[in-house]
RNA sequence: GCCGGAGUGGCGGAAUUGGCAGACGCACGGGACUUAAAAUCCCGCGAUCCUUACCGAUCGUACCGGUUCGACCCCGGUCUCCGGCACCA
């Protein structure tokens, strides 16, 4: 081995002889656990960042560790390379979505191929290539077919930018996640997934244990994001009209204090009420405005209630009084029924808008509570109490109310119990070029029809105009839209618009199993033998977006009996964002580390061990070249170490650790082994584990310049080092392997064993405590009973003399611990 | 506004079940080696106080309080920062 450490030679070696060996190539195997570790697939944007660095170092610890362990391990890369940017590059300088694309992956994978990450390249999958984007389509029409999918026209979210729609989920504070133009409302005919079918089993099993192995923060964020309520709806008749409105509401033991009712100004039957009446031009004026503002304007929660009358009311059911119909832009079309009934005295919105408009504010609770002056409100309140001012319920608990109005409700035909959700369903379909065309054929007769399955896959047509204007790219092809129906064989027009990419990214960890199927998307044996996923880690912003849709596919396709399994991430880790300067990396910043330069000056090995041991996966982690510097010194240090006990030409031999610089190396080694195999296989604590591994080189570098050199044990350590450090710095690692004359490839050896009894101890260090302050320490026999260890404590120097002229009261002696006096 | 999470040296962080606070690393300081420097190796490194020095003492995990023989850890309250959701009836 070369006495210096010369990193891009031996990385450039090793990563060779792993392509060439095959050595992460993995097949099914019934006769081994498995164990399936991914991480999320990136965009290939071209170049590899930071963030990058950090998700596949950290998949790599893992994945290679449960090799080392036994594991049939599944480790797969691929791309998700559909999407806008590669569009964006077409309209401005003129190259072909694909041609960009694809560079952009043979780029990205020479990067990763640097990193010397163990993926089995093999099963590698493009989302935009043919072969996977007919399974796409394959399982857009099983979705169909199975009344999953279908079109409707509604208001959607459009950005004026990206000229296309985008879904609930991708509008981030009113602006589109993408390019932040704020967002506008379209209506138009798109195409939905019903995921609100599914919205009470993704709510279940974020809680019924499966997901007991994905962070509490995620759990809670899909769950707020779903947002389920309980609640009643209950049919308001309009005076002089046969028309009924039906509200949602989650409080009807309030329902005495309704004093008027709100629309939202898209309300269906709003037009027809102000038909020819002295309402007609404010109405259509406020619709008009409305219509006219954005996302964010709309829904801010600052802004002054605004709203117009329409010159009808509705009665009551339980009172009959009249109240007032209005419109108002707080109520929302898309939740609920559209329609709320107004109770100022104790929602906050309402009394907004009533204080606005000068309307009655009756209370209904009365919350106990001598700070509250029901009768003079300042603000809405929305605590439980007695009811009051409500008929026969007065006098109620309002908590009791609830469940009792909800019973009468339904027991006078008045209304009837509901539960609403958040959730909308979700819009995939996209005004883009770069996506999966949607294999749906509109025919004059027979309405939409599916693609048949024989013509999969519908290509991306190539006679394209790319000017980022109007309707989907597609649709100035010459040859695509024009086809006959698959049903009547009468003319036909294809659909033009293309899925979202977020469908793409939905199922992919399923065709990994089975990435080379020309018959089906994967079979189902092979899925069902690698799937869950055991490992899944990535950032934290898909925490709802892609999680979720991916939860969905897992379980319609399950549903459809192409798996055996509901959920498809098992355990989940979401690292965190890697910093520079306490600030995010960006261009604008001009503070962005280019993963390229920092395995040009000191290799990947160094890169990796650096990322790994700043800071624990979860954190963000602040990039620091000093820190950088230092776990390259590590590295060296541990070469040379290697070389120089190499030169020494250790004997082998039966170890027997005797004396005490033995036994403590010997326990360094055994708890070092232990402490990774925790720290990597279980905890996540990367940093730790590398710790432990710095502590026992130390010890090493101590113990090989003593004086009775227990060679044996000493060659032992050095070759489990190695061993112990392959996962985190896998080609210096395989450079000592060899040179120490390791038989095989360090990545394929087994992880050490640990001996528990180097672990044991025959002394103990024992803290004494004074009224638990720390007063002295003694070292005793491990195998020393309570008993005993209180006589030797009482018996310490320092124990009587701090103790003299007091009386001792109490003394809580903890074998192996300490001994703790209570003394006055 | 609602729901989460976090707060430990100069810095990144450790303390896994309530039991020695600050492992490991960075930065810094000192020493050895060297003609010199770099590299390397060794030592020191929370604060305050006492002491010539050694030895030691007190305080210390955002703040206030509680439980306990014993609290970074458990409980109650406060502050600050971060993240998510947000006119969801």
């Amino acid at each position: 081995m070369e006495e210096r450490y010369n990193f891009k030679e031996i990385e450039k070696k090793w990563q060779k002889v792993w392509e060439e060996r095959e050595t992460f190539k993995v097949t099914e195997d019934p006769s081994k656990e498995k164990f399936y570790c991914l991480e999320m697939f990136p965009y290939p944007s071209g170049k590899l960042h930071m963030g990058h660095v950090r998700n596949y170092s950290i998949g790599d610890v893992v994945a290679r560790f449960k090799k080392m362990d036994g594991f049939n391990v599944l480790h797969p890369m691929g791309f998700d390379s559909f999407g806008l940017p590669a569009e964006n590059a077409a309209i401005q300088h003129g190259i072909h979505p694909s041609t960009w694309t694809w560079d952009n992956i043979h780029e990205m994978e020479r990067q990763l191929r640097e990193l010397g990450l163990s993926y089995d390249w093999d099963r590698e999958c493009c989302t935009c290539s043919e072969d996977y984007y007919r399974w796409m389509q394959w399982i857009f029409i099983q979705f169909y077919k199975k009344g999953l999918a279908y079109k409707k026209e509604n208001p959607v979210n459009w950005c004026p930018s990206c000229q296309t729609v985008l879904a609930n989920e991708q509008v981030v504070d009113g602006v589109c996640e993408r390019c932040k133009t704020p967002v506008t409302k379209k209506n138009l005919s798109q195409w939905y997934f019903k995921i609100t079918d599914y919205a009470d089993r993704l709510l279940e099993n974020l809680d019924n244990g499966k997901l007991d192995g994905w962070p509490q923060k995620v759990r809670l964020m899909q769950k707020n994001w779903i947002g389920r309520s309980y609640g009643c709806e209950v049919d308001f008749k309009v005076k002089d009209s046969d028309e009924v409105l039906t509200v949602f509401t989650t409080r009807v033991d309030t329902i005495y204090g309704t004093t008027f009712m709100v629309l939202a100004p898209e309300y269906p039957t709003v037009l027809e009420n102000v038909k020819g009446t002295e309402y007609e031009q404010d109405v259509l004026d406020y619709i008009e405005r409305v219509n006219h503002m954005n996302e964010i304007e709309r829904t801010s929660t600052t802004a002054e209630k605004t709203g117009v009358f329409i010159g009808k009311y509705a009665i009551n059911p339980f009172t009959h009084k009249e109240m007032p119909i209005y419109i108002s832009d707080y109520v929302l079309m898309g939740y609920g029924t559209g329609a709320v009934m107004g109770v100022p005295a104790h929602d906050q919105r309402d009394f907004e808008f009533a204080t606005k408009f000068g309307l009655e504010i009756t209370p209904v609770v009365d919350p106990q509570d001598p700070e509250v002056d029901v009768n003079d409100l300042k603000e809405a309140c929305a605590a439980s109490g007695i009811m009051i001012n409500s008929g026969e319920i007065t006098g109620m608990k309002s908590d009791d109310a609830i469940p009792y109005m909800i019973e009468k409700a339904e027991k006078e035909g008045l209304g009837h119990r509901k539960v609403n959700y958040k959730l909308r369903d979700w819009l995939i379909s996209r005004q883009r070029y770069w996506g999966t065309p949607i294999p749906m054929i509109y025919c004059e007769d027979c309405g939409w029809v599916p693609e048949k399955e024989e013509n999969l896959p519908v290509l991306l047509p190539t006679d394209v105009e790319f000017t980022g204007k109007g309707e989907s790219p597609i649709a100035t092809s010459k040859t695509f839209r024009d086809c006959t129906c698959p049903r009547c064989g009468k003319k036909a027009q294809r659909e033009v618009d293309t899925m979202d990419t977020f469908l793409d990214s939905s199922w992919y960890f399923l065709r990994y199993c089975d990435n080379k199927n020309t018959e089906k998307p994967f079979d189902k044996a092979k899925a069902d033998y690698w799937m869950d996923v055991d490992q899944y880690i990535g950032g934290v912003e898909h925490a709802i977006l892609h999680l979720m849709y991916a939860r969905f596919f897992q379980m319609a396709l399950h549903d459809l009996g192409l798996t055996d399994h509901e959920e498809p991430f098992k355990n989940l880790l979401t690292q965190g964002m890697v910093n520079k300067d306490g600030k995010k990396m960006s261009k604008s910043l001009g503070n962005v580390v280019s993963p390229a330069e920092i395995i040009e000056k000191y290799g990947a090995d160094t890169a990796r061990l650096f990322i790994l041991f700043a800071a624990p996966p979860e954190r963000e982690l602040d990039w620091s070249d000093a820190g950088v510097e230092g776990a390259f010194r590590f590295l060296l240090r541990v070469y040379r170490m290697v070389n120089e006990l190499s030169a020494r030409d250790l004997k082998d031999g039966e170890i027997v650790p005797k004396t005490a610089e033995d036994k403590s190396l010997n326990y360094r080694l055994n708890f070092c082994i232990k402490k990774v195999r925790e720290d990597v296989g279980g905890r996540f604590m990367f940093n730790t584990a590398i710790s432990s591994a710095m502590e026992l080189v130390n010890e090493m570098y101590k113990y090989k310049d003593g004086k009775n050199v227990n060679e044996p044990l000493l060659k032992k350590a050095m070759k489990e080092l190695i061993v112990i450090l392959c996962p985190f710095v896998p080609h210096i690692s395989e450079e000592m392997w060899e040179h120490i004359g390791g038989q095989g490839l360090c990545s394929d050896q087994p992880w050490p064993a640990c001996d528990e009894k180097a672990l044991v101890l025959d002394e103990v260090e024992i803290v004494i405590q004074i009224n638990g302050k720390l007063k002295d320490k003694m070292v005793v026999s491990k195998d020393i009973d309570k008993a005993e260890l209180e006589k030797i404590a009482l018996e310490s120097e320092k124990v009587k003399e701090l103790t003299e002229g007091k009386t001792i009261i109490k003394v809580i002696a903890v074998p192996g611990r300490l001994v703790n006096l209570v003394v006055k």
